[in-house]
DNA sequence: TTATATTTTTAGAGTAGTCTAAAAATTTAT
DNA sequence: ATAAATTTTTAGACTACTCTAAAAATATAA
């Protein structure tokens, strides 16, 4: 059986893994969950001995294959409540992420299926994050963030890759969701912030924001 | 804060005074949680501690106010799930019990005022056990027991008042529901058995299974 | 390439919850 | 009303997870 603070070392390297690539450190784990290099050290034990991840003290991690798959699992019902919570419950996008956390530890296969059903097979949550199919592919999306687009591209806003209060609240008041339009009309190279344009509007917004918006360049 | 653990101390607390009365014995607490009784005479030191319970040693248990607050939350939690998954997911009443017991801790206000929208502010769980209301009152269902009522008495059953799966499933097999009309033929006092008639047919069950059959007199 | 800085691990200890065995209190029965 | 049975509590120990402080290993930099 695996333990909710295993589970939550499996969803946190599976985290840094997704946006690093390569092995994953004591220290990373350790920020991404808000705990000490120790206690993470400490857990690696313990899953390296349930055969859930690849460690060698000193070189890193990374997850084993039934590790992933149990991490993608989370993932997949983090994505999939998020979706139910906005979809049906009528939750902001904002304010699905805590709950999700709580919601993803559930242990029902039978539950989650019935919620896929429920939801129409959902493809992307709330967010526009790809929701992991029950054989653990994680469809790629196709996506560049906005930062990295090139001065006077257009586009349209597929999803967000920070799920964060703050940052989806001030997202909403720039009026930027899914689907939205945008162009991209100049670059700032002193502080990397960008010029942009959405509903023919001009706005201006930080390299921190724009990093985290995904874009299909149109 | 309150732990998971600490949760269902209180449920159990709750369970057993609603169905006994009076103050609660450590034995029946280990008993409807299976543990020790060591373990409930050490919870119990923390949860009078924590104000959840009034507590003299040797002379048994009751809630506080404040602990009954939190007790009947979780039966409200757990009964509004429970309905939620058969009523929107379409699980058997039969296979809902061990879910809701996990999507009962689930800490979030908002979610199950959401939720109870989401399902119509529903009076009763799909066991026909009604569902209290936000404010903390338990609405009274005016049943008696089927093994209580007279020969030749016609009802209707409004509940069962046992939430597993073996009983369940063995109550569909009788084509016994919420709402099925019985009438009660004939009790047997060697072993308190019952003949009853439903759609015109007559069966015969234990006073085990009568028991927990709550029935509206028609 | 040797010293310094950083990262990671180990050591030792604390909390929450559990257990078994034994002691203490209460209840029941003669 | 005292002995026996039962219930409850205490004592001591174990697991899972966490922490801080110190030691060990690795990476960086003059």
């Amino acid at each position: 059986m695996i333990t909710l603070a295993e589970e939550n070392y499996l969803k946190a390297i599976l985290s840094i893994s997704l946006n690093e690539g390569g092995k994953v450190s004591t220290n990373a784990i350790a920020n991404e969950i808000g705990t000490s290099a120790a206690s993470v050290s400490d857990m690696l034990k313990k899953l390296q001995e349930k055969k859930l991840i690849k460690y060698e003290k000193y070189k890193g991690v990374e997850l084993s294959e039934s590790g992933q798959n149990k991490a993608i699992n989370i993932l997949r019902k983090h994505r999939l409540w998020e979706t139910f919570l906005v979809n049906k419950l009528g939750f902001n996008w904002s304010e699905v992420h805590d709950v999700a956390e709580q919601l993803e530890h559930i242990q029902s296969a039978e539950l989650i299926d019935r919620l896929d059903i429920f939801l129409e097979h959902p493809k992307f949550d709330p967010h526009g994050e790809p929701i992991p199919t029950k054989e653990g592919e994680i469809p790629s999306t196709n996506t560049t963030p906005l930062n990295e687009l090139q001065v006077n591209t257009k586009g349209k806003i597929m999803g967000v890759s920070l799920d964060e209060k703050d940052f989806l609240d001030y997202l909403t008041k720039l009026n930027i969701t899914i689907g939205t339009e945008i162009t991209l009309l100049e670059k700032i190279s002193f502080d990397k912030s960008l010029s942009i344009k959405i509903a023919n509007t001009k706005q201006h917004i930080s390299n921190d924001v724009a990093k985290h918006l995904l874009i299909k360049i149109s």
